[in-house]
This record gives C-alpha cells, structure tokens and sequence, in this order.
DNA sequence: TAAAAATACTCCATAGGTATTTTAT
DNA sequence: ATAAAATACCTATGGAGTATTTTTA
C-alpha cells in the first residue's frame, strides 16, 4: 500500500470520476486506475463500483475512505511537523466555519496569520452544523468554527469562544421610539426576514418563539446573513440575528438599529471544534493555541460598543 | 515517504542498532540504511543520530517517532477493517495493563477473544499509570487498564470499569479474631509487606494510613503481587491490597483470611482508556464494546462471595 | 460517436540484494 | 579483531507514461 494509491482512491471518491482524479493528482488515468486497482487487489476488496463508468463506492469503500483520508491528513501533518520546527507553522489548515460565525472566524484567523505568516488557511463557509461535524469527523476538514450541541461532541475536541447573543436589527421608524430593548411577542408582530428553518440559528430563534407560544411566519426566508442584511436596510423588514453580526460597528451606518431581544435572552455557545485524532498537527495546535489565547468571550461579548467603528473593542 | 520508510524509522528507534531493526523487518541493513536516509532526505532533516554507531533520535526524530507510529497504527488499522468487515475483527491488540488489575484484565480479554475468536491479544504488564500513559499517547498501545488520574485524561478516552476496594489479608492468627473489618490503624500495627512507592496502589495506601498521622514503614517492600501472596501466604506478614487480588477464590484456600479496611475505606477506579486517534480501529472499537458489555463494577464488586470458587460471581 | 475506464506495451526509477569499505572500539 | 553503519554495484519489481481497445449511452 502506499501513499500515493490512497491518494487516488479519495480522489475518485471525491470526483466521481477516474479521469478528473487523474488530472487532480497530476497522473494519466491508466495510472490512477492502475493504482486503485493494486490497492483492490492488496486489500482483496472492491473498493468502487464501476461497470464502464463510476457507479459510487463499494460498501467497504465507502468504510475505508474515512481511514485513507486519514492517514493522508497525518502523512501532511507529520510533514508539516518538520517545517514547523524549521521555519514555525505553516502548511494549510482546512477550517470550516457555520453560517453566522464569520466575525468570531474573522478574529481568530487574523491573529493566526499574524502569529504564523507562513500558515494558509482554506476556508469553507456556511456550513450547516451537521455538515460540519460530518466533514471534521471524516478528515475532510482540520477545525470548524460552529454551534455545536453537547450531544454531538463525541470524538471531537471542543473549545467554547464565546456566546452568541441575538438582537433585532430594522430601521429606526418599525421600532418603538426610545426602546433599549425588545420582547419576543414585540418581535413577531414586526414584518420579519430570517434564515431559513434548517439553520441552527432559526431553530433558537423559533424555540424562543415556542417559548410564547407564538408560530412564526415570517415573511421572506433568506439563506445567508448578507441577505438578511440586504432586506433590513431596505427598511421594510426587521431581522433576527446574532449580535456579532447585526450591531452596527459604524462601516454600514446606515441608520439601523438594533436591539437587544429580551424574555428571553437566548444565547448560543460558539465552539472551535476539532476532530479528536488531528487536534496534535503543528497547524491545528496553534491555530487552537491562538483560539483560546484570544479570549474571544470578552472581545465579542453583548453589549458591544456601537457606532465606535474599527472593529471589536476589547473590554476589561 | 513510504510506509516501509517509516517502519524502518520505529524499528530503529526502538532497537537502538541498524542491524537489528533490519532483522525485525525482514530486510538487509543496508536496504534499512538505504531507507532512512531517503526518508531524512525527503524530510530535508536528519532523524537519527550516528557517527558509526546509533546514537539516538535528533530532536526532529523525537518529534516525528510519534507521527510515525500513529501513521503505522492507521495504516495497520485500515488493513485490519477489511478484514474486521469480511471474517469478523481480527488484528492484534496491544494491550497494556497496571500492576494490580489482573483480575479485570483476564475477565475483559476472555471475554474479547470468546466473542472475536480471530482477534490476539498482545499483553504489557506492570505498567505503572505514567508509562501506560505515555505507551497510548506515543502509540504504542492501543488500549489500557489501569488505574488514570482525572488530570490525566487528555487525549485518551476513559472508560470506568469498576472500583477498586483495598482489603487486608494475612493468616488468621494475625488477626483480632472473629474481626469482619479491620481500621488503618490497627493494620498499621501487624507486620506488613507491600508494594514499593512507586506504584499508585502503595500510593492510596500511604494517604489512607496518613490520614492517621502514621507513617508506614513496611517490614518487606515488594514489586509484584505474586510475591505479596507469596510472603502472606507464609504466615508471617499481613498485606494490603485490591480485593480483586486477594480475596480468597477457592483456588489457593491456605486458611488464608481477608478483612475490608474501613476508616477511611478506600478505592481506586479502574478504568479502560484508549488512544482518542486509536478509537475508531475496529479491534479497539469492539474490546472497549465488550469492556462496557460485561459491567464489571457489578462482577467485580466488593465485598464478593469467598470460598465459592470459581471465579467472579455475577450479583443482581 | 463520444465518453469512460481498462488493457497493452514500453521505460526507467528505485527498493532491495550481496559484497565490500570505513571507522571506531 | 570486532562491530556498526555506509558505500558500491547489480538486479528486477512495478509505477507511470502513450497508444489503443472495449463498452455503453
């Protein structure tokens, strides 16, 4: 068995197709199919199904990509081990990041690329926190930034950032005037924008609802945060969101407002996840090292200063 | 980098000498030679030490001896999957157990190799906890029982198996008669043979007779149980020690008496603990399966049914 | 016909073998 | 002299290339 097979079999399982594997790993495709075919062979199991054209995995593929990606991601990492120690971390962190979490990654990535000029990261954005844990738990990513439930944390390294506090943002004139915060009953009378429900924000959302016995209906769905934000300053539709997010930090002060969504408060922890087996890689240690050292908590808390502009305040 | 590299790598640095660690591989020294120096070349650092002899690891093969490891364990744990799929778990699993926990180390590996009639068992005794631990962290393990202090978890996955309970054994003439439990105190009195400082179980030992104000000074000082057992049984000394160990099973009836020691009573939990990176191995997956499977804080429980022979009795 | 993968074949890089040398104890 | 590792040199396995075939859509 060597490396390079392993390369070319989680390649195929990635491409779906032998001819795009090839040119992904730099080889002719009788060359990959050779390759797969002496992994077959050695491992005396079909790995993929292929009558004249890729069909899927075999059900003993499908169990062995896990660990071919794997033993792929240690092989960098034992590589990237070496220049670590020479020239300080580099290589790629693969990091993935949920839907709302973008200012918390934002923080976290730009004091690693300062502690660690040499270190690049890949980013993969808006993922749902079942994909998320999907992909750290099958080597397909090295750390995510996310929600993540205390249930689905087995086999995972978590470390908690901070809370995520949600507000309502709408232009001033929706709002009552003179009000510093808002109920969830308030809320749902005003003509809202929000994600959509398979969104792990929508469901704290619609559970704080729940909690009033209100159904929400809202009148525009929207996938993504910058949508969202779109629609709120339209000025006809309000929007729920987390704080980090929504507050106005001075660069799009176009009047919004936002505040503070009380009766309840719902917070959401906010984690670093790592998959338990690649938390030892030089790059996956630092950038967790970096994580903590942040003390995000305090740099991202609620109630932030507004309209000050450049960014977080850190607070004592 | 080829797998082969990488054993020719492990093989040194465990065997000190290039010629031996080319036997354990089944290839001349010159091919081991040939080997590592492409690896150094490839990695662009030296590994290993030598001038024309062995002189240990460098620094970067410190580091890198334990990526190595890992990389060998997975490559060995892929293998094994396929097989685990097609004719049941297989492989051998490298097991390490502490001093004392015999009794549940035997009752899970019977229980492992009954179940999975194609898996070994390759047993490391006497480990105390800091090489148990070092031994999984470094992978050179796969599993161990022992006992684990809370603050040592991290990176392993802990499994408790049962609670260890310390009893006193020695002839009967030793003891007060008619005596269904003996204090710290008056066991302090009675000419002792125990383990020596630096196992864990001497350690609780020390606490508990601190915990008097006494200070222990044992007659004969031992490094296994099998000699405990073998000066108790003479007649001369008392013991103390797991009941696992000492309770009278039937086996060895030399009037042999066993009193539980109170006043503090004290137990060690006994737990299993696994690699985080190792868990998924389909050998390691189905040994801690069958370890939570048998409930032996319920078999192994104190106090047990004596001169019932045997073995453990199962209680409701 | 076009597209996808396998087959045929050639080539050469390299892992591994044996024999030998180098160097230190 | 002995032991340990490196070097020299040879062999052959097999990985990768190009060209081609096979098979289905």
């Amino acid at each position: 068995m060597q490396f390079r097979q392993l390369e070319y079999f989680v390649a195929v399982a990635d491409e779906h197709h032998f001819a795009r594997a090839a040119d992904k790993c730099f080889v002719s495709q009788p060359a990959l199919s050779a390759g797969i075919a002496k992994l077959e062979d050695e491992l005396g199991v079909a790995l993929i199904n292929r009558v004249h054209a890729f069909e899927g995995l075999t059900p003993e593929g499908e169990r062995l990509v896990g660990w071919a990606r794997r033993i792929l991601a240690e092989h960098d990492a034992l590589k990237a081990e070496v220049s670590a120690m020479q020239t300080g971390v580099g290589g790629t962190l693969r990091l993935g990041v949920g839907p709302t979490t973008a200012a918390a990654a934002v923080t976290v990535i730009r004091a690693f690329c300062a502690r660690h000029p040499l270190a690049h990261v890949r980013l993969s954005e808006h993922l749902s926190a079942p994909e998320l844990q999907r992909r750290l738990r099958g080597f397909e990513l090295d750390a995510g930034i996310g929600y993540l439930s205390p249930g689905d944390q087995d086999g995972l390294h978590v470390l908690p950032l901070y809370e995520e506090r949600y507000v309502l943002a709408a232009s001033p004139e929706l709002l009552p005037a003179g009000a510093t915060q808002i109920g969830w009953a308030d809320a749902a009378r005003l003509p809202l924008v929000l994600l959509n429900e398979r969104m792990r924000v929508r469901q704290a959302i619609d559970d704080a609802f729940a909690a009033h016995g209100i159904e929400i209906d809202p009148q525009v769905v929207a996938e993504s945060v910058a949508s969202l934000s779109a629609h709120v300053h339209g000025g006809q539709w309000a929007t729920i969101g987390p704080h980090t997010l929504l507050s106005d930090d001075g660069s799009s002060s176009s009047g919004l407002r936002t505040l503070p969504l009380v009766d309840p408060e719902i917070t959401i922890t906010i984690v670093l996840a790592i998959n338990a087996a690649a938390r030892d890689a030089a790059a996956v240690r630092a950038f967790a090292a970096t994580a903590a050292a942040l003390r995000l908590r305090e740099r991202l808390g609620y109630p932030r200063v507004a309209s000050l502009g450049g960014g977080p305040v850190s607070r004592p």
